[in-house]
DNA sequence: GAATCTATCTTTAGCTC
DNA sequence: TGAGCTAAAGATAGATT
């Protein structure tokens, strides 16, 4: 009959950087889980949203989030005022050193088209007082020349200026929209508690972003 | 003398949403600490980087993370291969979309400025050819007229386009140094454990977002 | 390395102040 | 509203497979 080893059992730990690389990665898969088990749970008990990102010492990224970490992440960046849809006022101030960028460039150039406008105007005048007002030949074309594609140029910068607006505000969106691509969603049957996400979560892991450290060698290969 | 009660314990409960809104109340500013602590253990004991967000019902923000929640969401959002720091080649992949719809609207312009050109020397060319090579006592002037502005319009646009790319590669960090600002840095006493984290933690209360919060009353103050 | 086990440590539900 | 209490629930260090 063997001494069954009755286990010591969990050991009181001290919270400082695990020195030894195996132990640290264990505790590492260990934690994590539990962290996304205690996340998920704050998420459904109170309705909270949750974004988490965590990254192991090797640069593997592990994320969790409800409704997802995007949604949670963009929320945070914009400082979202509610639950309200993104790309209303709060999207505003996100874009905001663009749009405003594009302002001043914009008055810039307005001011450089209205100056041509004024200038050509008074040459007119001045031609047509010295001409006694006969107008030479093509004067009917002289407004096709210039005045009018300069206004057409302002025109399309008035549309630049509003496209720029959109798609800065898109910009996060189409990151975020490259990072699902990339991610590989993992399941989450949790250590053996199958609690069972009821709602829309996701837990992702990053795996194909880094694939370069495939070839590095991190000791025991810590992730 | 009293019967002391000798309390139930910890009770057992389902995850599913608290309908209890007290309840739930509590129950969230207690898990969420909790979270914070697991994260900020996580984070020591096996040297990751971390970043929490959660949001209360009511909308307010908390956040932990480990340099900071926003190294951490920034590496997240841009695919940081590694430690290295932002800004660099992934920045680009970032930028990309607001860079290449400047690009074709530019192209548009550019073709604009092109044609406008050609359609002037031929317009002279016909009128020297029909004048016999005496040209209107204003001719000199004639170009000042319009293309030369033209030009100048071109070499702006470009100049517009560079600019924007510039600010669009700094959007974010814009956005993460403004919530900074508005954040106040809260202190990590934990709950009694006081377990004193040693490195460059940080954990915040967004407090200062959404004032207009203040004057609503969401039952009991659910944040 | 990941899954399991178990004794213990840690968290927290329900109350009280 | 927050801090503290108590004891049961839950997480996990260490060891084993």
């Amino acid at each position: 009959m063997v001494r069954r080893k009755p286990s010591m059992g969990r050991q009181k730990i001290e919270i400082k950087r695990i020195q030894n690389e195996e132990a640290r990665q264990v505790c590492f898969s260990k934690r994590r889980t539990g962290l996304f088990k205690k996340a998920s749970e704050l998420s459904i008990l109170c309705g909270a949203e949750i974004g988490v990102v965590v990254f192991s010492p090797a640069g593997k990224a592990f994320s969790f989030g409800h409704p997802s970490v995007d949604v949670v992440f963009d929320r945070f960046l914009t400082g979202n005022p509610h639950h309200g849809s993104s790309g209303g006022p709060a999207a505003d101030s996100r874009r905001g050193a663009v749009v405003r960028e594009l302002n001043r460039q914009y008055m810039e150039l307005h001011g450089l088209v209205d100056a041509e406008r004024k200038r050509r105007d008074a040459l007119e005048e001045a031609m047509k007082a010295e001409q006694g007002g006969r107008p030479c030949w093509w004067d009917n074309n002289v407004d096709s020349l210039g005045l009018e594609e300069l206004e057409e140029y302002e025109k399309k910068l008035l549309e630049l200026r509003n496209n720029v607006a959109k798609i800065a505000d898109q910009l996060l969106h189409e990151a975020l929209a490259r990072k699902q691509q990339q991610q590989q969603q993992q399941h989450y049957p949790m250590g053996g508690a199958a609690v069972g996400l009821p709602g829309p979560f996701a837990i992702k892991n990053e795996d194909a972003i880094h694939p370069s450290l495939g070839g590095l060698s991190f000791g025991h290969g810590f992730f």
